[in-house]
DNA sequence: GGTATCTTGCACATCGCTGTGCAAGATATT
DNA sequence: AATATCTTGCACAGCGATGTGCAAGATACC
């Protein structure tokens, strides 16, 4: 029952477009988190006319920005695992960063802003592995045990987020971000600054590697 | 050459309400920080269109509600000396708390939003002294040397809206948001959390005192 | 009680934005 | 070359908000 009212195949040109407009959605929102469509479809050499030849409404073109992003995140960390929670839970920042870092802004705002539910739910998966981390870690004693498993995950994340936001407002390079991230995680779930920046330092699998 | 057009005093239920006027804005601002001059008006039991007789826009109204903020927490932290770096870093956390945590949605809002360079602004005292104690901390080895100082004091501060934020979603005791400041600022500057924990009970001067 | 001072309601202008209808033009596809 | 598919510009409606002008009413003040 596949609707068929079509002779012809839909214009390649017009996935093009359907894709810029995304690209521009993502550079635009990123600079300014409440960017007009009038902003964004000119970012794209389009008229704001015509993104509604590809979306509905605004709020589509944001949901399917999100989800996107929020869809590589979490593909990218689904492979995270490491026997030591704490290793994993760095892993989990550090790719998170590797992953997000180009668009700071706009992940800020996906979490933070009005979409905020909705991006939660797409995240829930890192949510979840967060949490398995921070219990395991806090059984086998690596982690504080003076707070909450669940107000230490959100704490975590909050943490991770700072990073962003800071990185946001003074730019620090990919690098460095990298390793802040991980030393404020780390560093949240209780390690003192010793501890955190020598066990980086012993795992290679935390050190620092150019894109592909 | 003070103008003298008005043979009378201005009465005093305007002064009244336009205190009514800020008081509401408070309210409404810290459940929905972006609510409109209606619904502030019609908290404070006003029209919006007596507004416009206080204040000359809504910004004005803005301002000013966030500059007797900021006046009053920074005039609260104003007294906070102590010799010892770690314990004064703690005391301007606690303090922070204290003054802030009835309206933390706003703080936010007043810290995060467009007014944040405005805000940023009134509150420099405190950045200041937040920057000492963290320049003192790092002179003497109580805290971390791995980052910058003006970073780390940058992190201190954002690290102490988090609990805020947090705060303003998972609602704390106002008696566990003040040990959870003063932990996760320790935690951001380089302590392990079983030192945080057992720093903050042995000094007196941190505990938690119910207001007056 | 007289009067300046506030408050109020209503109408209206404005602004920036989203979303639509439509007709004309451009272009990929066949 | 024919045609379905996009794009565009323009006009327009709508929404939610801020800000103003004005006249009528309420109220503190002397």
């Amino acid at each position: 029952m596949t609707t068929q009212p079509s002779v012809r195949a839909p214009r390649r040109d017009a996935a093009e477009n359907r894709e810029a407009l995304l690209a521009a959605a993502r550079v635009v929102l990123n600079r300014d988190p409440s960017g007009s469509l009038e902003t964004i479809a000119a970012e794209a050499g389009l008229s704001r006319r015509s993104v509604y030849g590809h979306f509905a409404t605004r709020d589509d073109l944001l949901r399917e920005l999100v989800a996107l992003g929020a869809n590589r995140v979490v593909d990218a960390l689904a492979t995270v695992t490491h026997p030591d929670p704490l290793t994993r839970l760095a892993l989990i920042a550090s790719n998170l960063w590797r992953e997000v870092e180009s668009v700071r802004m706009m992940a800020v705002v996906a979490v933070r802003g009005p979409l905020a539910k909705n991006t939660a739910s797409l995240l829930r998966p890192i949510r979840l592995s967060v949490g398995d981390a921070i219990r395991d870690g806090q059984h086998d004693g690596s982690m504080r045990t003076d707070l909450d498993a669940a107000l230490l995950t959100r704490l975590v994340e909050d943490t991770a987020l700072l990073v962003l936001e800071e990185s946001s407002e003074h730019p620090l390079a990919a690098r460095d971000g990298h390793r802040l991230v991980m030393l404020m995680v780390l560093g949240c779930v209780g390690l003192g600054w010793r501890d955190a920046g020598a066990f980086i330092d012993a795992e290679p699998e935390l050190q620092w590697k150019e894109r592909h």
